[in-house]
Parts: C-alpha cells; sequence; structure tokens
DNA sequence: TACTCATATGTGTAAATACTCATATGTGTG
DNA sequence: CACACATATGAGTATTTACACATATGAGTA
C-alpha cells in the first residue's frame, strides 16, 4: 500500500506527466477522445480549436505517452493508450469535487 | 462507468490540480508529506528546498486544496487532505511505470 | 517589553510555455 | 505529375511561473 517516499526519477517523470494534463486545452483533448481513436480533424471540430494548437498539444501529449496515434491514410487518428488512463483521470475528478 | 465528456467547469478546476502537481518541487513536497502532518521546517530539511522556496509551493499546494494547514503553536503542519490523494497519486504513478 | 524562532509575503527577474502565422511534409486522386 | 486535403513544424511573441532576496507577521519566552 505504497506509503513509500518517491525517487527522485519518480518525481521527475511524474511530474512531467501532470504538467501535461495541467494545460486546459490538452486536458479538454484527451478527455474529448473518450475510448475510441478520432482524427486530428474531429479533435479540432469538437474542442475549436485551431489546426495548429490541436497539433501542437497532440504533440506534448504524444511525447508524454498520454495519447497514441495510429495513420491510417492521410489521417491520423488518436487514442489513448491504455482506457485505465481515463479511469484514473476520472478518479481523479470524482476526488476533486468532493 | 463514466465515458462521459467533461464539461467546461470540470476541465477547468481538474487542469488547475494537475498543473500544481506538474511541478516536480511541488510533487516533491506533496509526497514528502505521506499520511502525517509535518512543520514547513521539517518539509524544507527533507526536500532540502529554501524555506521560501517552501512557502510559495505550499501556498499553491493550499489554495488548490492539495495540502491542510494545522496551526500548532508558532508552527504550522501541512497535512494531505484525505489520504485518498495519496492513492490516487500513487495509481498513476503505478500506471505510469507501466 | 524585547528577543528569538517559524512561517509568509512583496518585488524583481529569468526561464518556461501557449499561441499564432506561415510554411513544410505527406497521402490520396484526377 | 498536379492538385487537394490532413497533419506537422519553425520562428516570433506574449503570458505565466519558479525562484531569490529582503522583510513582515505572528507565536513563544525571558
Amino acid at each position: 500500500m505504497s506509503i513509500n517516499a518517491y525517487d527522485k526519477n519518480e518525481i521527475k517523470s511524474l511530474s512531467k506527466v501532470f504538467k501535461i494534463l495541467g494545460e486546459p486545452n490538452r486536458l479538454k483533448i484527451l478527455t474529448s477522445l473518450g475510448l475510441e481513436c478520432r482524427p486530428v480533424s474531429a479533435i479540432v471540430a469538437s474542442t475549436g480549436l485551431t489546426q495548429t494548437n490541436v497539433s501542437f498539444h497532440l504533440r506534448a501529449l504524444r511525447e508524454a505517452g498520454l495519447v497514441k496515434p495510429e495513420k491510417n491514410g492521410a489521417f491520423v487518428f488518436y487514442c489513448l493508450p491504455d482506457p485505465e488512463l481515463r479511469e484514473i483521470i476520472d478518479r481523479f475528478r470524482d476526488w476533486h469535487k468532493t
């Protein structure tokens, strides 16, 4: 039940993940994914952000391993790498509501 | 099991929490708390940060509801507001390791 | 009251970061 | 090949943010 301290590397890498999630538009993009993969154009449409800006944030999310790209012709579909990620974020939200 | 979209306010407030956790020294402070309350001086000692800097970050954590201050004489002890917070962070860490 | 110790805060500064514009890359189709 | 569409990237700018220094507040004690 880990009341263990976190080591340097854990702090470093975990804080990076939180920093990525800490930008509202990125969190919006991520949560807009739900569990299905969606092309960038759909994300642009649903978030109302510019294409450039969506690409900018998708890069950050991708490099942090928080989304996974899948090429399909000229399209790139983005997905959550793992449904558990969504569960954890949901749990955070539920906790935060309290 | 919430594949619901997040509304604007949820995105806004939840991303604030993540942003706070996204700063390495803040995450270090928070995880150094474990489950017991500790005075600022102990946090300064264990993190190696300056007193000013610890106070600076504690304020951010406090305002985000991520730590809870308890006055005791001249000392201020800081605690997690809720043990579940630590569990969720731990779960994030475990997920991220994978 | 005067002094010490614990913590907080105001101001300034350097670094990080989100965003936009313009353009590049890459894919399918005529 | 030429063109249209989907996505990515480089450069520049404005805002945000972490940090240090000096100082303030506030509690305990002589």
